[in-house]
RNA sequence: CGGGGAGUAGCGCAGCCCGGUAGCGCAUCUGCUUUGGGAGCAGAGGGUCGCAGGUUCGAAUCCUGUCUCCCCGACCA
């Protein structure tokens, strides 16, 4: 057994942050702007970006979700509307206040005190008061509901505290916006959009997830009920991949959407909101990154298969080159998971295991290397991302198979990957969720302990409100933790309340949270 | 937004206390050697020291302001 030298000099268990910061830039996924809170997201991080585009839009649009595009800038008036969603997001608005520049005098520029804006726009960080003024002009009869939209966009949240796709000032994202007749089908659409993020989540992002509802204290500003699918990294903390929030008639009375029913009586929609973001990424650089860099998979990989050859810059590598090439249109002539496979053929010039060293970083499923050897031979030299290491001779595990078999085998090593990597998250993730504690002391006990990954505590609740909810949820803000959610699919109670004593109602997770 | 730390070559850092015109490792480029798994040797290129003022004959170094990043807290669909 040989010392293995990884390809990132920090280590997750030695500083989980420092980690997360260092595959970002190892795996060229994004960088810092200049402008704070903000980034540049590069190729490979947006490459994926593009995959789970890809893949959430397809479940959207099955659903018979529209897409539409509304404006990035909002009337201020707009938000007075609705009141709790003032509280939730004044705080953190863009406002823009005018329109054109003017020389200072000193060589640079101010806005021009003559350009101020009548009203100020704000920048959008939700579009529920911006598209709820649509529906109300797009809803006029029952006929027209159920008013099933979304859009991709940007949004912009003036955040205090910044951490590269798991909160920035700016970030992309998807948000489906819907109008019904009743209480019973927007739930339902409430519940549709939840099970839809389950679902990406855990096949395409390989994310096991837990869907529930939030406690009142965590609802979305305006909503009656909010949802989330929560992940667990793999230093043990809780992670909001998802939302979906029933907004009841809310936004529907403070934007005046309203439909004449059967009856001919005017009726107030009741609406929905559900979103996703660039979050998932560092959702999946910390279920999936390992010491060696990110571990991409396969369905949200922008390329599954990277071809990388042995060049020397001499007359040989062309023969090598069409040698690759042929590899190449024999395994893009594949499927897998239900796509072509995404392949590459990296002929930059360079060492060739300076360049493997790159794409294991940024987590490519399987790197092929071909030497002059192996073309003599008819083999492929094939190295699992998610199995790098021999673990007997400390180096990397390649495998040496012929060029047919390889292409052959190609579709099903991609499923290995994408199901080993959600059933090694999966086994983690249940490894630590503690369930039975029944008392706040265990709690205390439990994250006070030298436990380098407490996890997730399951505890059972009387489901308290307002000033009993605010007591409780103090005790655990005193140890850091929050309610992450009520699991939709949890044992039904059999205890008492953790908090009040009183006969429980449900079970809800508590946890460290990003 | 409060407390702490930090910004010097693509990356990681030294130099700063005690002012004298910038250095190391990796990476990059060139040459030679090597050639089946993260090559060796030699040489070279690359930095207005985050930005703006100030003190000084002279500022990476001292002073003031400001921007950005990291950690802790507050806050956070």
């Amino acid at each position: 057994m040989s010392a293995i030298r990884h390809a990132l000099t920090t280590k997750r268990a030695d500083d989980f942050s420092a980690w997360y910061q260092e595959v970002i830039s190892a795996a060229d996924m994004a960088e810092e702007s200049g402008v704070r809170g903000c980034m540049v997201i590069k190729p490979w991080g947006y490459g994926i970006w593009e995959r789970i585009q890809r893949l959430m839009d397809d479940r959207i649009k099955a659903a018979g979700v529209q897409n539409c595009y509304f404006p990035i800038f909002i009337p201020l008036k707009n938000f007075e509307r609705e009141a709790s969603h003032v509280d939730g997001f004044a705080k953190e608005m863009a406002v823009v206040t005018h329109h054109r520049l003017i020389a200072d005098g000193k060589g640079g520029l101010i806005p021009d005190p003559e350009a101020k804006l009548e009203e100020p726009l704000v920048v959008r960080p939700t579009s529920e008061t911006i598209i709820g003024d649509a529906m109300a002009r797009w809803i006029q009869s029952w006929r027209d509901l159920p008013l099933l939209t979304n859009q991709w966009a940007n949004v912009v949240r003036w955040e205090m505290r910044t951490r590269m796709f798991l909160r920035t000032s700016e970030f992309l994202w998807q948000e489906g916006h819907t109008a019904h007749a009743t209480r019973e089908d927007a739930l339902e659409e409430t519940h549709r959009a939840l099970e839809m993020y389950r679902a990406c989540a855990e096949d395409d992002l390989a994310l096991p997830v837990i869907a529930g509802e939030k406690p009142e204290n965590e609802r979305f500003p305006g909503a009656v009920e909010t949802w989330s699918i929560e992940a667990m990294m793999q230093d043990g903390k809780a992670l909001q991949a998802g939302t979906s929030h029933y907004l009841g008639t809310n936004f529907a009375h403070a934007a005046g959407i309203q439909y004449q029913d059967k009856e001919g009586g005017q009726q107030f929609c009741h609406t929905t909101s559900w979103g996703v973001s660039t979050r998932l990424i560092g959702g999946v650089i910390m279920t999936h990154g390992d010491d060696d860099g990110l571990r991409v998979p396969p369905r949200i990989a922008p390329h599954q298969v990277v071809i990388i050859p042995m060049l020397r810059e001499t007359p040989e590598d062309e023969a090598l080159l069409d040698y690759c090439e042929d590899l190449r249109k024999l395994v893009a002539a594949q499927a897998a998971l239900g796509e072509p496979v995404r392949v590459l053929l990296d002929k930059k010039p360079g060492k060739a295991a300076a360049k493997r060293w790159d794409w294991v970083r940024k987590g490519a499923p399987l790197i092929v290397e071909v030497g002059p050897r192996d073309m003599a031979e008819g083999n492929v030299a094939v190295l699992r991302r998610d199995r790098l290491w021999n673990q007997d001779n400390g180096k990397p595990a390649f495998s040496f198979v012929s060029r047919e078999d390889f292409s052959a085998q190609a579709p099903a090593l991609l499923e290995a990957i994408q199901q080993a990597l959600y059933d090694e998250a999966r086994e983690r993730r249940d490894a630590n969720v503690t369930r039975g504690v029944t008392s706040m002391d265990q709690v205390a006990a439990h994250f006070a302990d030298n436990h380098a990954r407490p996890g997730w505590v399951e505890v059972q609740w009387s489901k308290p409100t307002s000033a009993a909810l605010e007591a409780a949820t103090e005790q655990l803000k005193a140890l850091k933790l929050t309610i992450r959610n009520v699991p939709r699919d949890a044992e039904p109670a059999d205890g008492t309340c953790i908090f009040t004593g009183a006969p429980a109602t449900e079970r809800i997770l508590v946890a460290r949270a990003y």
